[in-house]
DNA sequence: CAAACCTTGACACGCCCGTGATAAGGTTGA
DNA sequence: TCAACCTTATCACGGGCGTGTCAAGGTTTG
């Protein structure tokens, strides 16, 4: 099995190398490394980061989510605060439910379409 | 009930009122309005904003990772499309496990202090 | 050995987040 | 009525995110 090196990864996947190092970082996919250092990037990875990318694509959703989501994940505590805090809200916000909150977590796009 | 305007709630939740308008335009804590279209702080209200706080502080997460685990909690697609992602990983990072991600997702307080 | 590729580290840039302040104008209540 | 409080809109600002680029130095390979 061929493992691609960087810039190899790079163009297969749609990131550029640049990006894979921030990724790496921020803990969403981590290549081995050879003796010497090197990232290589196996099928695994390959097709984790094609994913990866899709994903955010798709619901114009951050990094920082996903790597939010892995801590959610991870920790059950945090996990069980959020939840709690999310269900203490119940049948509050009606009229907020289609205006403010849905641009607001969408506006990471939003506001770059609008201007154009 | 005694139902709070916004100098008062900042007041009690140790909010300030800015933070609170703020708050609320990201959809997470939205109160009723007078109609005059003041904000009306209930005691529902109130009691969200506090437990907020400290879920923020506690865990060192922002208002957009709430903002976010809300519309994960509303949204099944994006809910199933995350974790469908995050279990494609299993077994994968260890290296990273105690460094690059965790301080990843930490970092935001852990620069100040180290800073200081 | 030299070209081509890799590594980390740093500078830079534009946009977003959290936050305060301030302006211009409506509401409330003694 | 007038002070005190509310509303939205806007400017400002430091720090973070996503991203490119460049420098200085190792590695691989023809």
């Amino acid at each position: 099995m061929p493992a691609l090196t960087i810039n190899e990864a790079a163009t297969t996947t749609g990131w550029s190398p640049r990006m894979l190092r921030y990724v790496e970082q921020a803990g969403l996919v981590a290549p081995e490394r050879s003796p010497s250092g090197y990232r290589l990037y196996g099928a695994a990875e390959l097709q984790r980061l094609r994913t990866l990318k899709e994903l955010l694509d798709r619901f114009d959703i951050s990094l920082s989510d996903v790597a939010f989501a892995r801590r959610v994940a991870a920790a059950a505590d945090l996990r069980e605060a959020v939840q709690a805090w999310l269900h203490s809200e119940a049948r509050r916000p009606e009229h907020v439910e289609a205006e403010d909150w849905l641009r607001f977590e969408q506006q990471k796009h939003e506001r770059l379409l609008a201007a154009a």
